[in-house]
DNA sequence: TCAAAAGCTGACCAAAGTGTCAACTTATTA
DNA sequence: TAATAAGTTGACACTTTGGTCAGCTTTTGA
């Protein structure tokens, strides 16, 4: 019963044997995750996942053992993103270069992401049970981290005084809200759909507002 | 089959009629509301949702006739909220105590309504299928009024030139985090449950920063 | 007091969903 | 090319769950 064994290709070195292996699981995750974003983990149905991602349900099962396996193993790649943006916040710049791009970042990302952006809220707003303590370690690594570049930058004079961590929640929160709640965005826009426009817009009165609030009088 | 008549107590002026059908439909909404908001409309079994109100399930079934009756009847509170603390952005008031006060209201709301509010966070992320034309509607016509309201700030000079509904955004994003995204929040700030300090800290932050950035220079 | 209305409930279904399996086909390798 | 491993799949077993119902008890009103 050879289930996913976790070794590559047993003895050339070529992809073909892990060729269908790869891409279907590839398939079956890309189709989980969109329906797992749609319907939660007790709505999404595996015969769906099955459907979506081309197999016969039967198929789905040969790759994975249930759907825990499936859900966890989406969730698995969400944090990948988590860094990216954050990486825009460093010491060596300028403090409003910084959180513009950070801005741009993030909202490009959400933007470009909306799926895998609501399943994590989803994740989250359930309580997180399936975020791994290594995930979770590393999300509040990476924040301590830049809590001090915030630090340093108000020690230094180049920003107000702010309480980072919330700070970081105020950009966090505004840049997740398009994506997420993307139906009550368009209610407050006066608009059906978001479009690039709007994002513009959101990430210049985010980065502006915060921005005026933040440096040093006079300095913007 | 009396099934849920809309009229009061029949005869007499009393309540002895109503009180069994409103104490149990009280009861088992309370329960739905505590369900849905953790395990979402397809995660909540009816079965628990009995329990957890004290009925047998077919009791249930006495008072609504499917699990999206008393879903729908769940979510129609949930607007309810909505307007209160909008209600302190009004022209008569400075923008600066106008503001703060929405913030801190906000705030307190979310945190007193932690399950409704994540149920209603649920529902939009779902797509806002059950949320009713009319609720919309309101929502719609409640943000248009005070958005009239900002920009009459600006206009009065009062107030920094910004985009009415990108701030909206900002501000109801940042206080629907807290009660949301609770697990994500305590990450943050280091703490494994959001206390009142946690929730003053977060209203000084938003309110201040955003504050600064919107007042003309030095009125702060 | 008594009949009708309201409320209650155990037992039961039909539908849907997860997960299994034995038999089959395709790919790999020596 | 033959034996073995990997991949495929229809059919099925088993469980859960939304929802029904017939008959029961309690409340109400005259």
């Amino acid at each position: 019963m050879p289930k996913m064994p976790a070794n590559k290709a047993p003895t050339n070195g070529g992809d073909t044997d892990e060729k269908i292996r790869a891409r279907n699981i590839r398939e079956i995750l890309k189709a989980a995750t969109e329906i797992f974003s749609r319907k939660g983990f007790d709505g999404a149905r595996i015969a769906e996942i099955a459907e979506a991602s081309g197999l016969p349900k039967a198929n789905v099962y040969y790759y994975f053992s249930s759907k825990e396996e499936i859900y966890r193993a989406v969730i698995e790649h969400l944090i990948e993103g988590w860094d990216d943006a954050f990486a825009h916040i460093s010491v060596d710049r300028e403090p409003q270069d910084a959180i513009r791009s950070y801005v741009a970042a993030k909202l490009s990302y959400t933007r470009r992401n909306v799926i895998e952006s609501r399943l994590f809220a989803n994740e989250i707003i359930r309580g997180a049970q399936f975020l791994s303590r290594k995930d979770r370690q590393h999300m509040r690594t990476v924040t301590d981290e830049k809590v001090k570049v915030i630090e340093d930058w108000i020690a230094a004079g180049k920003l107000r005084p702010v309480d980072p961590r919330h700070l970081f929640i105020m950009l966090w929160s505004a840049t997740q809200f398009y994506a997420d709640f993307e139906p009550l965005a368009c209610d407050a826009l006066h608009t059906t759909k978001l479009k690039g426009v709007d994002y513009s817009h959101a990430a210049e009165t985010i980065s502006e507002t915060v921005l005026r609030g933040l440096l040093p009088a006079g300095q913007i």
